[in-house]
DNA sequence: AAAGCAGACAACCGCATTTAT
DNA sequence: GATAAATGCGGTTGTCTGCTT
């Protein structure tokens, strides 16, 4: 036999979540980490589904993440690496770890794919690069499948290398490369603290959303999240919550650039020994960037 | 001021893979 | 090894917001 159900659906909540729900799931994965998702609907008495909660926490509620506009950078990183992986929304993430996947396919959807369709429109060089990646598949003869394949690899290749030296040009740690994320034992006092300031962010677009809403108060709030936390070490919730929510800090997050850092992933340590063994270091390295450094 | 429209984003759905029994 | 649930991922949809008419 196999598992037990995770969850029923009935009675199952749907639609966006409220800052209450935020704090209670915040609430219990500082105490229980993140894990187990089957348990967290039963243990919190939230009306969601094992699946919801883990995707609000990892793509809202989780320290480190950043929000808002995407930088130039970033939008680079980003081009290149859809060349490279297709919609592999979660690899590319992987390589922005202040970036959830989500974030960066809607980013992708709403803004990447028409600048690019206008650029492509402008610049004929950019086109190129483009009908290579998976956004513009090309109807392939049977006889050009494998030449195609080739210049995939190869568009794949280049579209990588630029995009890591991008990060020996800047100062940024921005192409770090895939992150080791840290177990919950390691990190976990800064991994949690820090959700507060998510909640926090979260919780002024609530207000400012609905500034009559009758279904949040900071008392319900702060009944609710006092109710779930243990440790006094983790700090306290006063009671003007809400207005006060950005002020609360259990302990400050690390900064990134003491986050663990693989230097090259399998992939990249591939592309650069390939390109080693072919005599072709230069090539890649060499390589302007001004094809997609122009787009800017 | 109201209606219509488009853009942005949060969340859901379904499929594939992994894992526990 | 077989089975079924858990988890992860990408595509899609629903809703909200701001702009235009």
């Amino acid at each position: 036999m196999g598992r037990s159900p995770c969850c029923d659906k009935i009675g199952v909540k749907k639609g966006p979540w409220t800052p209450e729900e935020d704090i209670i799931l915040v609430s219990y994965i500082q105490q229980h980490g993140p894990a187990n998702w089957r348990a967290v609907p039963a243990k919190t008495g939230l009306m969601r589904c094992s699946k919801s909660c883990r995707l609000r926490w990892t793509n809202y509620l989780r320290p480190g993440i950043k929000r808002g506009e995407f930088t130039q950078d970033e939008e680079k990183m980003i081009i290149h690496l859809q060349a490279l992986l297709g919609n592999r929304w979660a690899a590319i993430a992987s390589y922005l770890p202040q970036r959830t996947d989500n974030d960066i396919k809607n980013y992708w959807n709403t803004h990447l794919k028409k600048k690019l369709k206008r650029l492509q429109g402008q610049d004929g060089n950019f086109k190129q690069t483009t009908e290579n990646s998976s956004e513009y598949p090309k109807p392939v003869s049977k006889g050009q499948w494998e030449r195609t394949l080739q210049t995939d690899i190869h568009m794949a290749k280049k579209a990588l290398c630029e995009a890591l030296s991008l990060d020996k040009s800047g100062s940024s740690s921005l192409f770090a490369g895939p992150q080791i994320t840290e177990t919950p034992a390691q990190s976990q006092s800064s991994m949690y603290a820090s959700s507060t300031e998510n909640i926090a962010r979260l919780l002024e677009k609530w207000m400012k959303k609905s500034p009559n809403s009758s279904s949040v108060s900071s008392e319900s709030i702060q009944s609710t999240y006092v109710g779930l936390s243990t440790s006094p070490s983790e700090g306290t919730i006063s009671p003007t919550l809400v207005s006060h929510i950005s002020d609360v800090r259990f302990e400050e997050s690390k900064p990134d650039s003491e986050m663990t850092q693989v230097p090259f992933s399998l992939l990249e340590k591939w592309l650069l020994d390939d390109a080693a063994a072919q005599g072709q270091e230069g090539y890649f390295m060499d390589m302007a960037l001004g094809e997609t450094a122009d787009l800017f």
